[in-house]
DNA sequence: CAATCAATTTAATAATTGTTTAATAATCAA
DNA sequence: TTGATTATTAAACAATTATTAAATTGATTG
């Protein structure tokens, strides 16, 4: 099970319009990921900024970065949001599922 | 599809542990929900830091309440967890899941 | 090497957020 | 009605966060 503040962290980088953006560009390129100034331009932001919300998201354990020559190239890294839906949904209707009338995604 | 600015609203009202605590009470305690006075002594925090944080959950449509003579019930409203887990992982890996080398929670 | 390109870092500033204390509402019981 | 209980609101302050501009690092090309 993750770790409380890891998922505080998760969650906190996510919630900033720009890094949700980013997040999702990354989950939609899939492994290869996407070049930090192709993601830049996409998101119409300056090259500061970016690595500014880099950052936060590569603490947070979100994406993952590799460099090839002069790119750097971000992906996503999917294991930590399945955790941390996981802890967010944990022990759901105090583990009765029926009780809850919601779509089976989640409970 | 859930807004963009909605979700935002909603990670961010998740990314901070004491309300991230009070939500999980509430996925915990399903559809009755708790007491605040209940939520806020299982937490260790005082009324008026819960009021906060019951308020700032409650417009990110994460939590609902009810009145029930002196006491305050809050519950989880699932559905909004849920289009948040689908906007996020929406289009993943560009609609090739066996790209993902994921379990399948959420690919 | 010098020039260029991609990205990050630093410092400064503006804006937002969390907590505390004190005051206010609303409900109930004697 | 009075007093006690449950919860919210408001004001003040400290701490954190996002953005910008300028400087810097590292890799590539001529």
């Amino acid at each position: 099970m993750m770790e409380s503040t890891q998922v505080v962290k998760a969650l906190a980088a996510l919630a900033q319009s720009t890094r949700l953006g980013v997040y999702r560009l990354l989950v939609a390129a899939g492994p290869e990921g996407m070049a930090a100034g192709s993601i830049a331009e996409k998101l119409n932001a300056s090259a500061a900024t970016m690595s500014f919300h880099f950052k936060t998201l590569s603490h947070a354990g979100l994406i993952e970065s590799r460099q090839d020559g002069r790119f750097v190239y971000y992906s996503a890294n999917f294991e930590v949001m399945n955790g941390m839906v996981v802890y967010l949904t944990e022990n759901c209707c105090g583990g009765d599922p029926a009780a809850c009338k919601v779509p089976d995604t989640i409970c």
